[in-house]
DNA sequence: TTGAAAGCGTTACCAC
DNA sequence: GTGGTAACGCTTTCAA
């Protein structure tokens, strides 16, 4: 009576043989219904649950790899982006994707102890986000394969863009727009955000307004910029960490009468669907591009652990659409 | 050689027993390098993997429930924004969540199979689809629970909303708001969008102009958006089937100079995120609603098969926003 | 219709 | 350090 309820337990309790336990479990159709019957309230009265590991291994079934992929599901239509082409890559690739949902470090951690100490996986993806030199030494002892996605990592193939250029190339873009004097939106502590924040100061300069939002949202995209507004009324052209801040810094601006692009331009960073729409000005980065890279490294590493896996630089990309001023007519620029 | 290696066949090989061969594979410290390095050979040799069924019965770990959810990932955000709230609940309850990706009718019975054929799961997630008796049964017999969502099934718990009634008051509003000749964008076969236009037909009449879109994208809503005014210039309001839709209606009506509300009005269908920023008018569902609900019933009915899960039918509501006629201030009205 | 017993592929304990 | 050898919990013949 120490661990969950085994066959053992139905049958001693139903009075019959283990293997009329099985037979009832699976349907079996030659089962007299009132030995049946007794079975299944035996199972009833124990909250008997099969084992499934002893299921599969006693039938034989595929071994199908598992691959487990960390992602901040959050506000931020991101994570879904690179979830969609990872699981139709893994689903090609005849691999099980078991989407864990880390919305903070602790859940992460937490996460990472049972996946290594369950063997829960075949495989690790971890989009928006790192894992220390201890951690990634225990995957490789434990010969599970770790790919990261948005978030670069020592010792792990990772497909990123390079953050800092990438806004660096949105302030050189205000700054042919016209802009003179602008600032900067930051999202929070993640990697990505604070990199971003790098390339603003690398290239506005370290006088340059910064104001990090709470929340990467819309809502803490609005407060930051109500704040940046407050203290600097001057401010002729903003970039922000996201898409969500740039929309609340937009909404915050119509709110307060400042026209875009005429008063202020904005420009925002993701490029995510219907921003063509609202006509926000962004940073494009290949989400998508993230999800089927993720699939195909970590594929190609379940099936050969000594596989040759790539790290890759995404290209960005400026779209230029109606909350910065217009060149000629709105086009594409290139990144880097 | 029949199957795939096990650790008898890496032992041989290596000329080693079992247990040091398990001993490598778990990185145990007393282990003799040359010793290590020979069973590695072999595994890479042999391409051997071990299995997990049999590591985590030996190991001894916990029965982790685990449960499929399948969703068409699409284009659309509904899925993902049902999904969130699911992987949370799920997380919460101590089980896992598989993600299928189901982009077509082929997939969801291949995958089906799967599930039932491997027994790869102890609960099932249906999100927008639904499945056969023959189905239903086989996974009644197999003891594996099985909830619906955003889709009615018979003798299945599942969380839905009225979309006949949806569309009918969509329409009503249209209505009050001065239209006169309403038409209707259709999605696709998919019971909902089905559903929706049957409610259209029945409020509107079955005079009024109905167009199917080819997909329930933004591409398809224009598409359909520019036939159904090549066919009907005199059109005042379009109820559509989908926000995504919704949103490329409008834009086919703004490339061809057709102001919105005033010389037409749009109705889209979900409420996504950013439509309030586009000013979209939308019936507004409750997509995170849908997951909580799918999270907690699944793990109800995996704890205790017998416990009694209700169906529910879910609010829903229109938003008016920008793109229909304002009665006095824009406000939420409320549904049935 | 049912029970006994032989695996399924690992892990882990116990000797050597 | 390393090799036997019991488990682990279930499915599946094979007889009865």
């Amino acid at each position: 009576m120490s661990g969950d309820p085994t066959i053992y337990d139905i049958a001693a309790r139903a009075g019959v043989g283990i293997a009329t336990v099985s037979r009832v479990l699976n349907a079996h159709p030659r089962v007299k219904v009132e030995t049946r019957d007794a079975v299944l309230k035996a199972c009833a009265d124990l909250g008997f649950r099969p084992n499934r590991a002893a299921r599969r291994l006693a039938a034989g079934g595929p071994n199908r790899p598992r691959v487990a992929a960390l992602a901040p599901l959050f506000a931020t239509a991101f994570a879904y982006g690179v979830t969609r082409p990872l699981a139709a890559g893994l689903a090609a690739a005849g691999i099980d994707l078991v989407l864990y949902d880390i919305p903070d470090r602790e859940t992460k951690q937490r996460t990472l102890d049972r996946l290594l100490g369950e063997r829960a996986c075949e495989g690790l993806v971890l989009c928006s986000m790192g894992i220390g030199p201890e951690r990634a030494a225990q995957f490789a002892a434990a010969r599970i394969p770790v790919v990261a996605v948005d978030h670069p990592c020592d010792g792990l193939p990772a497909a990123t863009i390079d953050n800092r250029a990438a806004m660096r190339l949105a302030v050189e873009v205000l700054r042919e727009r016209g802009a003179r004097r602008i600032a900067h939106l930051a999202g929070g502590d993640a990697l990505a955000y604070r990199e971003r924040r790098a390339g603003f100061v690398a290239a506005a300069g370290a006088a340059a307004p910064v104001v990090p939002a709470e929340t990467p949202t819309r809502e803490g995209g609005a407060a930051a910029c109500g704040i940046l507004l407050d203290a600097h009324p001057d401010i002729d052209a903003i970039a922000c960490a996201s898409d969500a801040i740039a929309v609340g810094a937009l909404e915050e601006c119509r709110r307060r009468g400042l026209a875009a692009p005429d008063r202020i331009q904005i420009m925002g960073f993701d490029d995510q669907p219907f921003m063509d729409v609202i006509g926000l000005s962004t940073v494009r980065q290949p989400v998508a591009g993230f999800g089927a890279w993720a699939a195909q490294a970590v594929a190609a590493l379940c099936a050969d652990p000594g596989a040759a896996v790539t790290p890759v630089l995404l290209p960005v990309s400026v779209v230029e659409r109606q909350t910065t001023r217009t060149p000629a007519a709105p086009s594409r620029r290139r990144g880097r």
